[in-house]
DNA sequence: CAGTATCCTTTATGATACTG
DNA sequence: CAGTATCATAAAGGATACTG
């Protein structure tokens, strides 16, 4: 690749930042980065995230190379995810962002009221 | 707000996430932080955005108080779109995720090029 | 230039049922 | 437990036309 630019449509760096700037592997990748999950724990985890959605994050996260899959030969099965090396360095550039949610969700609530009201 | 948690549904948290989580969003704070731009620029400069996404995802920013909307009286009107200081923090939180989507392309390519084989 | 409004199509998600 | 498959619905996005 001779420039990534994701400002360019058809550069692969804009169909990454399109996979990652995504609600739920944020989510994901934070609990991921604490070590090896079940499916189920996440599902219970990550509130108002479907059985169907989460099955195709994980999906779309292992075909990225941000996870690994593996199951158990148990009964019934057990299956473990967890981050590959290249996921937690990813894991580390997103947490900032749950960061700056947390810290600053104050003052962006705060403008969206005053926004709201200013429509009136 | 007694603990702000991304992974519970109705935190507040979760609305900032989804909004920030956001490819256009994540691409147009990198345009802006680098001085004024306006509108049709930004339209311009991020290929495959449109005239609608683009003025919705501006919309939603100025709501967040991530951005200022400055209109000129010029005829045909010219407007400036800012980050604001808040918006500048979010800003330097979000610039690693395109370097990190700009370095590490090669490793996802090559990650999703092995797992689509092996589906065959 | 910088939008808004409308219509229509494409995607994404939710609910439900079923399986190794 | 950890999924997939299917159908129905809701949400997002594109195309086009129009305005101060």
């Amino acid at each position: 690749m001779p420039q990534p630019n994701p400002y360019a449509a058809k550069c692969p760096t804009r169909l990454v930042l399109d996979r990652i700037a995504d609600k739920w592997t944020v989510l994901l990748m934070g609990l991921l980065d604490r070590g090896p999950v079940r499916f189920n724990q996440l599902r219970r985890q990550v509130e108002g995230l479907s059985q169907k959605v989460l099955s195709q994050t994980l999906r779309k996260m292992e075909r990225d190379g941000l996870v690994t899959r593996t199951a158990y030969p148990t009964v019934p099965v057990t299956v473990e995810y967890s981050l590959t090396p290249l996921g937690r360095t990813l894991a580390r550039t997103l947490a900032p962002l749950r960061t700056w949610a947390e810290s600053h969700i104050e003052e962006v609530l705060c403008s969206q009221r005053a926004y709201d009201v200013s429509l009136v």
